[in-house]
DNA sequence: GAAAATTGCGCAAACCTTTGCATGATTTAA
DNA sequence: TTAAATCATGCAAAGGTTTGCGCAATTTTC
């Protein structure tokens, strides 16, 4: 297997004794460029695999011509789901995608965004690890011009596009939905309140509540419920209550499949005894037993907007952009887990 | 938000009253430059935060730093898991990783590859779709040099480094295990068998019967069965056998989850009327009632390993480098589906 | 104390492309 | 027929780095 070396638009320019610069036009139809010349390049082009070099080229129009995303990790299914929203938009428009992962740590989000922030990308979508309180580290990326667009869990004080789904309004339809159930005392798993996502879930929480003249109770309101095994340990908690609730509205579906793995243990009767809802509708939910319903955030539109949005902007980049927000509407999965036989 | 011109080299050089050479060398601590210059051309740089352009310096150096991976679709567990185990490795050794999908499209697949072919990356890790029946678009990858890992799904005649599991071994070990526990006709689930994973998973099963002396009967292998639908499906037409199977080694899970909720809906008891074991170990097999055998196949070890390979490759350019295959062993994750009451 | 080695830095080429401007040839307009 | 417009191509700069080589100045060696 003998390694060829690459053929550049020099190598056509002296096989065709020509310029380097009438072929670098006839491979871009630029139009003062005769027909037959046009056709003589790519023809030797294609014979010789000719690939243009993608440095060279970006280095010279100041354009990378790829997207960089930064989410948490790609193993969770809901960022996954965004990111095929993102690379569908992207490749259609001929955008490469440079995916980096927190994997939830600040220190690693900070290091990404520097190391992104030459040459690399003409532009981010990200979604911030959980331990991101400000947007410090956003600033460089913006004082040199890169568009960025947040999505998901976002940081609400940087001046910058978002896609967001409305968390608040996510919540609300489950504890209508339980309330419509018949549930009488609705209990709150809840996530980290300096992430908005979490935040508005349980703003949404309390409203679905108080709009429906029931009363808040704190003491059903569980903080930092986000993991399988903070669900299974609570329900022993639940299961020693005086008064337990009789149904949870959930900010995520681990801590839901937790809860209710641990009360099948204990005989506790999921819905009748303690109905679910959860939320992001992981793929897990409909397969469970019994099927857990959940809050649908739509990654796949969120991805797409994300990258409409960034493209937008990065196409417009000499004029004044105002960013927006975009707010997507969840919609609710009922399945069995919510709906009581009683 | 003034948006500020980036520091280059040049600013730097020119702002110290000295030169671009030196100011490269400086920032590379090259030994020939003094202490005192390289702490100046540092402080200078930190505090004008200047980034290397990533273009020139890859232009240059003939060098991108960068990793290209190609998988089916990067929301299939596995290749999430993989994708971490090539990332960890490679952001240690300052690799940045260029994730493309082909969806499982060949024309996709052979497009995505000719867009990585000059200058984007300095490898490539692969597993190809499930259309792709031969390497000859590898070859112009090949052709320039550039070193290719593949992985999981692979072109056996391709004389590249691989990384594999003993898919062969894996399914063995199943319906090993499947005889240990009391199952006397043991049926299967194939997938494609132009895949090199489906194929050994199939002769796996049928070299364990053979060894512990049970027979095959071809009317219980069923073909291309991938999706939960399917196995759904197929549960109808197992419980109308006359001389059904009492148990299925599959090649894979989702089938398993389809067939066993079909079996819960028509009465029919797993594992005691029928016992499955999956391949894969999806993370819903654990939650999944009841809880699905499977045989792990350590995603992050693999991605690690050909991530390593293929450095190893890219570091050794100039020599002549032997492709080596990497088998990993798989193990098998017993469950409540597979063990028989009885 | 002279030759040799080392140190510290600068010059300029190279990596490959894109593109504003110039130029000579041909066609069109008047 | 001549000036003007158009066409097809070429020249050279620019984008930001890295690096081989050269050259003084300084230090080491014997």
């Amino acid at each position: 297997m003998s390694i060829r070396k690459r053929t550049t638009i020099q190598d056509i320019a002296k096989a065709l004794n020509t310029t380097i610069s009438t072929v670098s036009r006839a491979l871009q139809d630029h139009p003062r460029i005769s027909v037959a010349m046009r056709e003589k390049v790519k023809k030797y082009a294609e014979e010789h695999d000719y690939q243009p070099d993608f440095r060279a080229a970006s280095l010279r129009k100041g354009l990378a011509n790829t997207i960089g995303v930064l989410v948490p990790r790609i193993d969770i299914h809901f960022f996954a789901r965004v990111l095929r929203g993102i690379d569908e938009v992207a490749s259609e428009k001929n955008y490469n995608v440079l995916i980096s992962q927190s994997y939830d740590s600040l220190s690693k989000e900070i290091n990404l965004i520097k190391n992104l922030t030459y040459g690399k990308i003409d532009g981010l979508i990200a979604s911030i690890s959980i331990e991101t309180k400000n947007g410090n580290h956003f600033e460089p990326l913006l004082k040199k011009g890169i568009p960025l667009v947040l999505f998901d869990k976002i940081i609400e004080s940087l001046n910058v596009s978002k896609v967001i789904i409305d968390d608040r309004q996510g919540a609300y339809m489950a504890v209508k939905h339980l309330i419509e159930n018949g549930c009488k005392r609705i209990g709150h798993f809840a996530g980290p309140q300096y992430l908005n996502i979490y935040r508005y879930r349980t703003q949404g929480y309390i409203d679905a509540l108080k709009d429906h003249g029931m009363e808040i109770d704190e003491s059903i309101i569980f903080q930092n419920m986000l993991e399988q095994q903070k669900g299974y340990e609570l329900m022993d908690q639940l299961h020693k209550m005086e008064n337990p609730p009789d149904a949870i509205c959930s900010a995520n579906d681990f801590a839901v499949i937790g809860a209710i793995i641990r009360a099948r243990e204990l005989g506790i009767k999921v819905p009748d005894d303690i109905a679910f809802t959860g939320f992001a509708n992981e793929p897990m939910d409909a397969i469970f037993e019994p099927a857990v319903s959940s809050v649908e955030q739509s990654p796949i539109s969120m991805g797409q907007e994300s990258a409409r949005l960034l493209i937008e902007q990065m196409e417009n980049k000499n004029i004044e952009y105002k960013p927006r927000t975009i707010v997507l509407m969840p919609s609710l999965v009922v399945r069995k887990s919510s709906l009581k036989s009683g």
